[in-house]
DNA sequence: TCTCTTCATCTAGTATGAGAAATAAAAATG
DNA sequence: CATTTTTATTTCTCATACTAGATGAAGAGA
């Protein structure tokens, strides 16, 4: 047999996915220029078993080395097997249980469940789909449903954002202007941007998917940069759309952005 | 002190979590009156400990008994006072964990997260909110997400539906106009209907979000139905989004079901 | 007095064994 | 052949012991 599942094959990306959880607040988008991503103060230094245990199994199911139906090693064959006890495992299989992956019947084992039940939306869904080597149809998905959500929160936020969220917002884009998108620090003011623009948008539900679908993007266009040379100039793109919600054009700012997101996705090779 | 957080005051809506998981696979929406809420085959009886813990918990979370960074009971002490094993409790808090809604550090012990970071949604989180009574808020925020995500479903459905969608959703509608939404064949080919347009959008994370997004939405009109005695036709709102897709013009698709929601939504005293 | 270090302490995490409950499959019964 | 009973297997639960790491307070040093 082969070793292990070893998630540790891809550090770079293994690393992203624990930038998300226990992270401080952060408020609500202030363009302080924190992104160091490893400034964690005190995370425990080696990941608890479970923990591991979760992410390995999570990968090998989201990519398919398990297929719906199969059905997961028993408890006591795994802990054997990989020397950890049954309560780590069980405990793993908690984990990934709650989030649609596996479902467990006494006698009948833990199966894989349909991929319909699968919590794709799940931030530690996706990173395991993209450490797994994530397709063409799963990139594909998630841009289309960018497409949806994004204009949308746009529109939403050009209807409900006040003076606070305005006056932040353009000074994130000063910042960006200032810095542009070579530097961490234009990265930095980019993101505000569109974080204060979900903040606008006062619907929490919105916030959750679009915190998902914008995770999954940041993490493919951080491998696709510098592609070419110089791209194009983002700027105005940026400046029309928060001109549309500074005026409360809600039609309006869904369109631009629409039109900012189609001209980011094709720079960036996608679609 | 209180007794416990007994989940089992509101069985009604208790029951309707419980049908979303470990069913049948369903194959894909065929419109067979199956809709018997209660004809799992064979549940455990009682729910699992930690499922229960984790259900009570959950509800006392969403429901604000709890407040982000507050911290939960200690293993040791919850596991006396509730007379369940450390075990049971620890495999919740890694449920509840894995949904976002906590997060646990040795010594700290498990906290409350932010808002921003609870899995919005999620199947069970929803319920959880839903039982733990829906906020306003809530229920408006969901709404939102259903105008914004139903009508791009039926706008990429009309784009790639083939000939067996086509001729499901047909019969869908057949079925629906035969049985009328008064009886509950009828309400199960709706179901079916709307089911059949997600398939067909070939998009895995759609399906996803939609699923959740109507769930909440039929346990929100399960109560508001037959407020008004005779509420509008439903069919020509039907027939109108399905001719869009049949002719594969998407925009039109996006604007009638757009408009189909509209009237259901003011006809159910929602908007 | 202040700062840094050390150390006791507290809590979640891990491990193990023993048994209970559930259920799929086999066997017995009609 | 249908139905019921038994059997075997697997998850589920509990109890207990121990580990590790974060926290805060006591103590040492400036």
């Amino acid at each position: 047999m082969h070793r292990q599942f070893s998630s540790y094959q891809m550090p770079e990306i293994g690393r992203i996915r624990l930038d998300d959880r226990g992270g401080r607040a952060d408020e609500s988008g202030m363009t302080q220029a924190d992104d160091h991503p490893l400034s964690r103060p005190s995370s425990p230094a080696q990941r608890a078993v479970h923990d591991r245990i979760a992410h390995d199994l999570g990968i090998a199911i989201v990519g398919g080395r398990y297929q719906p139906g199969d059905i997961l090693p028993g408890e006591e064959r795994y802990a054997a097997e990989q020397g950890v006890s049954r309560t780590a495992y069980r405990e793993a299989v908690r984990v990934l249980s709650a989030k649609g992956l596996v479902y467990s019947r006494t006698k009948s084992g833990t199966r894989i469940n349909d991929r319909l039940r699968w919590n794709m939306l799940d931030l530690d869904v996706l990173a395991w789909m993209f450490e797994a080597g994530p397709t063409a149809e799963f990139l594909r998905d998630i841009f289309e449903l960018r497409i949806v959500v994004e204009p949308a929160a746009a529109q939403f936020a050009a209807l409900r954002r006040d003076g606070q969220d305005i006056s932040r917002m353009g000074h994130a884009l000063e910042e960006m202007r200032r810095f542009g998108l070579q530097t961490a620090e234009g990265r930095a003011a980019d993101q505000s941007f569109h974080r204060l623009i979900l903040h606008a948008t006062r619907n929490e539900s919105l916030i959750t998917l679009a915190t998902s679908v914008t995770a999954v993007v940041a993490w493919t266009t951080r491998f696709a940069r510098d592609e070419r040379k110089e791209s194009r100039d983002p700027m105005p793109d940026h400046d029309a759309v928060f001109d549309a919600i500074m005026r409360g054009e809600g039609e309006e700012a869904r369109l631009k952005m629409l039109a900012l997101i189609r001209n980011a996705s094709t720079d960036a090779g996608m679609l």
